[in-house]
DNA sequence: TCTTGATTTGACCATCTGGTCAAACTCACG
DNA sequence: CGTGAGTTTGACCAGATGGTCAAATCAAGA
């Protein structure tokens, strides 16, 4: 096991090339659908190797969730009061669902570790991703306090955004499969934005 | 291998709570993550037994997603052409959230097989499926076109409530992190039902 | 160059898992 | 009863899988 010291440039670039190979595994494949063997080719490392730099498969898996947690949750975190309603509620739609269409792998990870329960990332819901939420949605609620958006129940308007636009991502296949040749994000964009318009106007 | 002839009682209860516990274990931890084992002890079987009645691991879940194929995709069976647009859909979503709530397994074995590509059920997205889809869009452009609904499109619009719906049963885990102890589906019901009333009036 | 710590690997292990099989048991019916 | 088909199971197997370890290789500073 490398020591907590400051890294080494090959201890970066295997860490790295870890990471990305479980990303590409793990969201294809689920945490116990995945094999360290498999990570480890994906990797180029040989599995020894591979757990020289993680102590175990599950390790791999929690540093990538946690690692990517921040990455996922930034679009909610620049949500500002300040701008104007309409336009933040919007673009903050917009960049979900740009993450759907450019980080679909990081969308489906969350969406294998949610749809079985959420085993290894239960705590961070019910605290991180709770306090985030709450704060924001009081945003919501200012906003619509003061008339500058329609009323409605502002957790399930961000639930429905979740849902909304990482369908694109988690259920890729069946939407293509019904789509056949043409682009998803193509009608996708202007749909949801027509409707967080005509929901939101007052 | 029980013979083809009419199953007896035995047969009929066995393969009945096999498909039970099958749906039971594969909903919560996806097919590579199940065990025979498993289905086996939750069938109260031995697992030589449960592979008496069906040949594999495989041939369960198969048959489990054939035979519940039928009833998830019945909803929108029923939307039909000769009744009022705005409560033909309004009523499809009714169910579709009916079904999250009560029948949150049957969900969540879709929501498992499709975010890890449907690697078992491919050839059932982009026929019947895709058939049935656009039979139904295909009603839902004429509404339009008649200016009984706003126009939007269409398939967008389909894809949209499967994903507003089946949130609530496939991430029923984050919803409820969220919420506290607060019953998703108490605001859920007004909330969407509002959001395609809005969007969806001309 | 030499040394020392970092890195890599082949061989190995214990456990789990899907699946098999022959033998035993049960049940309906003549 | 008795019998034959239907049902159940303990024992077993082969392959996959997560993880270990001692030995080998490499890389950079003294």
């Amino acid at each position: 096991m490398p020591k907590d010291r400051t890294p080494t440039r090959i201890q970066q670039k295997n860490r790295a090339a870890i990471l990305e190979a479980a990303l590409n595994v793990f969201s294809a494949h689920g945490f116990r659908g995945s094999t360290v063997d498999q990570i480890a080719a994906e990797a180029g490392l040989s599995k020894p190797n591979l757990l020289y730099y993680f102590p175990s498969k599950e390790a791999i898996h929690t540093a990538l969730l946690s690692g990517l947690l921040e990455v996922w949750l930034a679009p909610l975190h620049a949500l500002n009061e300040d701008g104007d309603p309409m336009e933040e509620i919007l673009s903050y739609i917009q960049r979900k669902l740009e993450m759907s269409r450019d980080l679909p792998r990081e969308s489906r990870l969350f969406a294998n570790e949610l749809v079985q329960g959420a085993p290894r990332i239960h705590e961070a819901l019910s605290s991180d991703l709770k306090n985030l939420v709450d704060e924001k949605t009081a945003i919501l609620t200012r906003w619509m306090d003061q008339g500058k958006i329609a009323c409605v129940h502002p957790y399930h308007l961000v639930f429905s955004i979740w849902a909304l636009t990482q369908h694109y991502a988690d259920f890729d296949v069946q939407v293509r499969a019904i789509l056949g040749g043409e682009d998803p994000f193509e009608g996708a964009g202007p749909f949801v934005e027509l409707l967080y318009r005509k929901l939101l106007t007052p």
